[in-house]
DNA sequence: ATAGGGCCTCTAGTCACTAGAGGTTCAAGA
DNA sequence: TCTTGAACCTCTAGTGACTAGAGGCCCTAT
């Protein structure tokens, strides 16, 4: 006989947690399974191995809708493959943004530190710089997206 | 008599907008401004200063907790200014890690990119490095803290 | 005096979970 | 077989940092 695995089974094997998985469950992201006479899951193999996919997927930070996505084509084996590379594609452009962006506010920050002498805090440089952008670097503006 | 500006005004003069302003204000970020008879705030300079100070704080990226923190640490000229430096160098520490877990996703990402031919589904490199980790790169795990 | 844009409060929605309450079921040991 | 207690169930609410909408009042310029 196949296979049985408790939702307790599965959080262990993937290392996502109980009600993370339920909630992916209620979001639709994994299908509705068996149970027991007394109302428990029962998974198989297969919610094993879309629960590692769905792991494996969101450890390269992509978001649940591109997860739904991905899990949608992963079902149909004898479809083109084009679409993953859109998105892979994607998520890369998005993480060298975020990358640069970064690497600007690391400059600015350990400028800030570099520059500083502890004092007062009304002599204060970063505080200063806090007030007055032109005072925090030359010419500068941030405009991060938001981190 | 002394400048006074609506709510509206401090959102066109700082960028952050208006339901955000009200939202700093029920969080305890922003002090409470005086109303109009008809229960419409108005704010003084220093309101719009302190809105600034936020913004700017904001763009450096440092979390609700630490802005208020940072506040309360410019509202005391007098006192020394050491704790600043905490907060910037923990600051600057995130960022790098971030940097750090980025570029790793990054070079794994592009590597997936890189192998990649278009075929089926079925016979797809990078829908087999998503079901299994030890195709995604060799000996790799993923332990970003999550992004 | 009236139009209309700005302002008010309150609620709910976002994303991806996480925590808790209060109750039921399963499986292992006696 | 019975008992215990860990694991399971559903449902609600909370997180951070806002954003959107409903329904209604105010301010100011013409
Ligand atoms: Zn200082
Ligand atoms: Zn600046
Ligand atoms: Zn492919
Ligand atoms: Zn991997």
């Amino acid at each position: 006989m196949a296979e049985s695995f408790s939702i307790g089974d599965l959080a262990r094997r993937t290392g996502i947690k109980v009600p993370t998985i339920r909630y992916y469950e209620s979001i639709g992201l994994m299908p509705e399974p068996d149970r027991t006479a007394g109302n428990q899951r029962r998974y198989g193999r297969d919610a094993l191995d879309t629960l590692n996919f769905i792991a494996h997927a969101r450890a390269f930070g992509f978001p649940m809708k591109s997860v739904h996505h991905l899990l949608d084509i992963a079902a149909h084996p004898e479809r083109p493959c084009e679409d993953i590379d859109a998105l892979v594609a994607e998520r890369l452009i998005e993480v060298e943004m975020r990358i640069s962006g970064l690497t600007r506010l690391r400059d600015e920050l350990s400028g800030l530190l570099a520059g500083h002498e502890h004092g007062t805090v009304g002599e204060c440089r970063i505080i200063e710089a806090f007030s007055d952008h032109s005072l925090c670097a030359p010419g500068h503006k941030h405009d991060l997206p938001m981190e």
